[in-house]
DNA sequence: GTAACTATGTGAAACTTTTAACAAGCTCTT
DNA sequence: AAGAGCTTGTTAAAAGTTTCACATAGTTAC
């Protein structure tokens, strides 16, 4: 197949088979089948031989799928086979803790430079990088090479942190804040909100509960 | 409308929804037309409108919405007018971040209770909450009517860390450790991943930049 | 009180995504 | 070397989601 529109749903899930995979490999297997890795994720094994037919053929027919070459596939599809700095505004509590987070550059994103507008924050050192004045974002960005931004600003600051990353040229952000924010058409935004999960189990409970007490009225009568 | 099943993207549309109502409210907005709303949610107004009417009419027609009914009608019908009572287990770097969030109280998450199977981390006390053996967890939560569990181990500890959760009675889990994890069917889990927008990020970027030097060289023919 | 205006709620159409079914192709056995 | 046994890649059908279009109903002006 190859090429074509590729929906988003499609690359969650890829990401998601990379991380299945990997503990596949850690587990010492060395092929897969569709069938397999769709067990573990919890998915349709069309859905996943579609999902990698949008970028090729990495299959062996009537084998399945090498798990280390697999990764290596999925990985390059997807742009993650080199390292992309990024850039973090906001140096909060999550601020902080993205910066310690040891597993980024293991991922794939390293985080170079950490900005805030808070003077008692600015000079500080958090795990080996120094806070610096968010004015001062696109000179010290410049030359870094920095090409991903992390916005993790309260949410009355997230438009104007997207304001200084965008002004340095970075073509993608995501954005922790709670806020929506504005920017040029050729900058990629994505929004991270852990509230969006816990209310999705919220709901999910509470219809639970629903359905059960309407089950058991019914007996009842 | 009414009921019927009502699909995932809506709930997760309708927790936007009420984040971007709220930054309405601080604006002073008393009224806001489905037009506007999904402006400054970049989707369709009939979106909007259809998202709702799976949980009622709540707006009046040839007026809008009222911002404070809405919030509150999206907030009642999906569950989260009440405060959820969370435990965390795996106190990290994101874990105590979790922890020492104050939004989560305001947004209606109220963690009560930290774990820990780290003889070093046991004890120890995080933003006015005492970590507590992992082992010790349903002795713990008993009575304290804990709905949801945190999840911010390591991958290999997230499947001991889940069944502990479970075990307590626990029905609906936020997993942020990269690994899968198996419930019963009538508990409910989350996926967060940050990783999973970075590579979505990282792609879209990607993509980009082939079609610019695929256009560019067709320039150059 | 009626007409003009506006924005909702909804049924049907268009579109997208997922699932099922099967042909193609690799491996191993006989 | 040919055929049985698997598992992929792909086409076609099914299911699900989004958008359109318009009737409905509330508000305001005259």
């Amino acid at each position: 197949m190859k090429s074509e529109h590729i929906p988003n749903a499609t690359i969650k899930r890829l990401a998601m088979y990379v991380q299945v995979l990997e503990t596949f490999k850690r587990e010492g297997n060395q092929v897969v089948s569709s069938e397999t890795l769709a067990k573990a994720c919890n998915v349709n094994p069309s859905q996943i031989r579609k999902d990698l037919a949008y970028f090729g053929e990495f299959g062996v027919r009537g084998v399945g799928y090498h798990v280390q070459d697999l990764i290596t596939s999925i990985k390059h599809s997807l742009g993650v086979d080199h390292v992309w700095k990024a850039a973090l505004v906001g140096v909060g509590n999550l601020g902080r803790a993205l910066l310690c987070h040891q597993d980024f550059k293991y991922r794939g994103f390293d985080i170079v430079a950490a900005f805030d507008c808070d003077p008692f924050k600015i000079g500080e050192e958090v795990c080996g990088m120094e806070v610096v004045c968010t004015r001062r974002l696109k000179e010290t960005a410049e030359g870094k090479n920095i090409e991903i931004g992390l916005i993790t600003t309260p949410p009355n600051r997230a438009q104007r942190a997207a304001n200084f990353l965008v002004g340095a040229g970075i073509k993608g952000l995501i954005n922790f804040a709670p806020a929506r924010i504005n920017v040029p058409d050729d900058v990629h935004v994505e929004y991270v909100d852990f509230f969006h999960h816990l209310y999705s189990v919220a709901f999910s409970i509470t219809l639970d509960r629903k359905q059960n007490s309407d089950f058991s009225s019914r007996i009842d009568d």
